[in-house]
DNA sequence: AACCAGGACGTGA
DNA sequence: TCACGTCATGGT
């Protein structure tokens, strides 16, 4: 029966989560400067508007982007206390390009960076509804919820390329499910608990990191998987 | 020397 | 809606 396919993908998702805490251990996204990067069982993050904010660059800069590269970017922008909207106001583009530059794509994100901070400006602390996110010029589906995630302790599950690749290796999904369909599958199969999204996301790219990075995805991967 | 990295947008079918 | 091409530096 169909029902019955669906109770056991759900089943599949929370032994995944168990298996992948197992193996990895606690993870501690999402990484600030101030904390020195990941602060694992320390849910307390953000804890101030400066930290919500990095975040918010963070998700932006590290599209389609290593997250060390990233690093040295948001290194820049603090030497040149543009970790904070008026301080990335000040900056010329020259300067916020040149300051984002190991990140790639520096052209792109820049103007990203522009777009989020007219949005983010006018919101005034409070959590931003997805779907206006997504309106914002260079917010997609998985920075939106990235930012939801990590920056707004917002329960909105984070689908990535390894999410995506390890679901399809694990055949949790079908070759043409789309990022809705994949995010829809593990909030169904999850108590919408925002600790859980964001440790569940960050164990993915730890996995992911050791068995879906080259070709061929899953090779040696320890996880049992059964539908 | 390809391929990938914690994607998103623009374009023409 | 879908399939591509483009954006870009850096590590393996």
């Amino acid at each position: 029966m169909l029902l019955d396919l669906v109770m056991k993908a759900n089943n599949a998702i929370q032994n995944l989560y168990q298996q992948l805490h197992k193996l990895h251990g606690p993870q501690g996204w999402w990484p600030v400067s101030e904390l020195g990067g990941y602060h694992p069982k320390d849910f307390s993050i953000p804890q101030n508007p400066k930290q919500r904010f990095e975040i918010c660059l963070g998700a932006i800069l590290t599209q389609n982007t290593s997250w060390t590269q990233v690093e040295v970017a948001i290194e820049n922008l603090k030497k040149l206390s543009a970790l904070t909207p008026s301080g990335i106001k000040k900056l010329n583009d020259e300067k916020l390009k040149k300051a984002i530059f190991p990140s790639g794509y520096y052209n792109q994100k820049a103007k990203k960076i522009r777009s989020f901070l007219e949005f983010y400006q006018g919101l005034n602390e409070e959590t931003p509804k997805r779907d206006d996110l997504l309106s914002v010029w260079g917010i997609g589906p998985e920075t939106a919820d990235s930012i939801l995630l990590y920056a707004y302790q917002y329960p909105s599950f984070v689908v990535d390329a390894y999410t995506t690749r390890i679901c399809l290796y694990h055949k949790l999904i079908s070759s043409k499910a789309r990022y809705h369909d994949i995010q829809d599958l593990f909030q169904k199969s999850l108590k919408k608990d925002w600790k859980i999204f964001q440790e569940y996301h960050a164990l993915i790219v730890a996995h992911a990191k050791e068995h879906y990075q080259k070709r061929p995805y899953g090779k040696h991967c320890p996880l049992e998987v059964t539908l």
